[in-house]
DNA sequence: ATGAAAGCGCTAACAC
DNA sequence: GTGTTAGCGCTTTCAT
């Protein structure tokens, strides 16, 4: 594994100094011509292209951000890609960032100060567990962690999302609904609980609380969770999960367990991730527009990067979601 | 925006030096347990984490791989979830990177000498334009360029899927069948429309001209391509293309046109991605494993970077594909 | 057991 | 115009 070629093996090459062929390119002036092009030709030559690394150390700024994630799943890939699309044209580079060993507390904190300042100008962190950030440099959080919210945010509109999904379970005529929770930490998760016991009071149900229980967003705890629900006394008709992974746990144990759905259990999620579709059936769900989210992020912070530097109060953008009802969900039988 | 806290803050605020701090931070020995104690106090109280960029600067190892892509797209983030998860316990971070900005051709050695060495300790490139990637540090191609192969290596069976694809085709009574090639550039692409051609050859059919297209993977371009084949005087009554995204577009072309799929025409999708699961129809496609496709090269590369510095030739794995046939396809009218 | 100093690859002042 | 020097945050000899 040959070295790498850096800035000294240019300059003995092209015979002048490193700071020369800095000068050469970074396109500074005061440099001849004819200097130039020879130093340009010999760095084509040798394909030299200088560590993002290095020049970021003594500059401070790397033109690149980071979306910081606790791990690369469907949810966070898709906002990996709205925030891709939303880089282009800017001059920016995306750079992701997980390590699955960091544990599930506090990872954002170790990853900005890790990342931060040196190799990132600023981050884009995805459903975060923490909510005071050190201040090394600008953040936005995504699906932020419940708390006074003193980073600029974006987030879908939750409580709406849910009493949607729940809606339409009771429309199908179902009166006994349970419900899979999330990460109590994440304000999704609380905003999404909230929304249904919203719909059912409004409908004149008093939420049973033998029928909410926690899955964490996880697909094992809510195959675990579904199974308690179907063994109570009297079951539910149909199950509302926080999020579509969690319905995927749900679609496992009814598959376990031999119950059909949508005849025996009608099953709705929440975020629309692209899986969702594919499952068996396809899931009915609330979508969230995630690459939308990324890309909102994304704009966000580069405009606390390049313009004024938060000028005044911290921002929050909310998206809308909607109902997409595909075949997870039909009328009670009994 | 407050600074970071580097090593010298906790060097002062400790009243030590900052070789001390670092010797504690990295569990040197040769300091007394007091002294290690103290630091580490303040290293905690201070939030201090060492800048994953100044180390590796010194050490040249980052205990980062890299996952090198041009885009953030369907099929880089599937391969983005199987890295994720074969790093998991081995104490590597997963760095994926982007740059929009950075043109189509010879992104992977750009990236590469810009993050190689101080940065990444490896690389996993998907779909490389090139191949011949500088010497900087050890890489892996996921579904590589067309060319002798001096990378080690993982792709699916390309040729194999294709056949099937067609087959499928065939086997529903279609004879005039369309293909939407991808960039010609890759292997994988190569040997789609070789696969495509075999079939058509076993069948006893000689494959027309006129019913290829090239698409370049390109969801705009299958559209026009599709445009194109349906303008034809006798139109193909079905296509396959060598990727779903280009599948997509093939349905865009014939939503627009008022082309009922599948009654009026067939389609064949390659890769199953996630979306293809939810297009309207739900496409019919050749599946290949991308996130093992990431995982397999994780896998390699961590072999490399730890083990056997490539004892001996260059490996090379390939993963089996097969049909998932959903609703795009049936059997042709005339 | 601890600290001073050199150096990783680079850029920015400042000399020449 | 070009080179010399210092220093970004860190680790690692090598002195003390």
């Amino acid at each position: 594994m040959n070295r790498r070629v850096t800035i000294a093996d240019v300059a003995a090459e092209a015979g002048v100094s490193v700071a020369t062929v800095s000068k050469v390119i970074n396109g500074r002036d005061g440099i001849a011509a004819t200097t130039a092009t020879h130093v340009q030709g010999v760095v084509e030559r040798l394909g030299y292209e200088s560590s993002l690394v290095a020049r970021g150390m003594r500059t401070h700024r790397t033109h690149a951000i980071g979306v910081l994630v606790a791990e690369f799943e469907p949810f966070s890939t898709e906002i990996l890609k709205g925030a891709g699309a939303a880089v282009a044209g800017t001059g920016y580079a995306v750079l992701a960032y997980t390590d699955a060993d960091a544990g599930p507390q506090g990872w954002e904190r170790r990853y900005l100060s890790r990342l931060g300042g040196t190799l990132i100008d600023g981050a884009v962190l995805a459903t975060p567990t923490l909510d005071n950030p050190p201040g090394t440099v600008p953040v936005v959080a995504v699906d932020p962690h419940t708390g006074p919210g003193v980073m600029p945010t974006v987030d879908s509109d939750n409580l709406t999302g849910a009493v949607l999904g729940v809606q339409h379970l009771l429309d199908l005529g179902h009166r006994r609904i349970g419900f899979l929770g999330g990460r109590r930490d994440l304000e999704s998760s609380v905003l999404r609980e909230a929304g249904y016991v919203q719909a059912l009071l409004d409908a004149g149900i008093t939420p049973d609380p033998a029928l909410m229980r926690g899955a964490g967003y996880r697909r094992d705890a809510a195959e675990a969770a579904t199974a308690a629900l179907l063994a109570l006394p009297d079951p539910p008709t149909a199950v509302f999960a926080a999020n579509d992974v969690s319905a995927m746990g749900i679609l496992d144990a009814a598959a376990r367990l031999g119950v059909r759905v949508p005849d025996e259990l009608s099953v709705v999620g929440f975020d629309d991730i692209p899986e969702s579709a594919s499952t068996t059936p396809p899931l009915t769900t609330v979508r969230q527009e995630i690459q939308q989210l990324g890309a909102t992020a994304v704009r966000l912070l580069l405009g606390l990067l390049d313009g004024a530097p938060d000028a005044g109060r911290t921002p929050h953008e909310r998206l809308p979601t909607r109902l997409v009802v595909r075949a997870s969900t039909a009328p009670p039988a009994r």
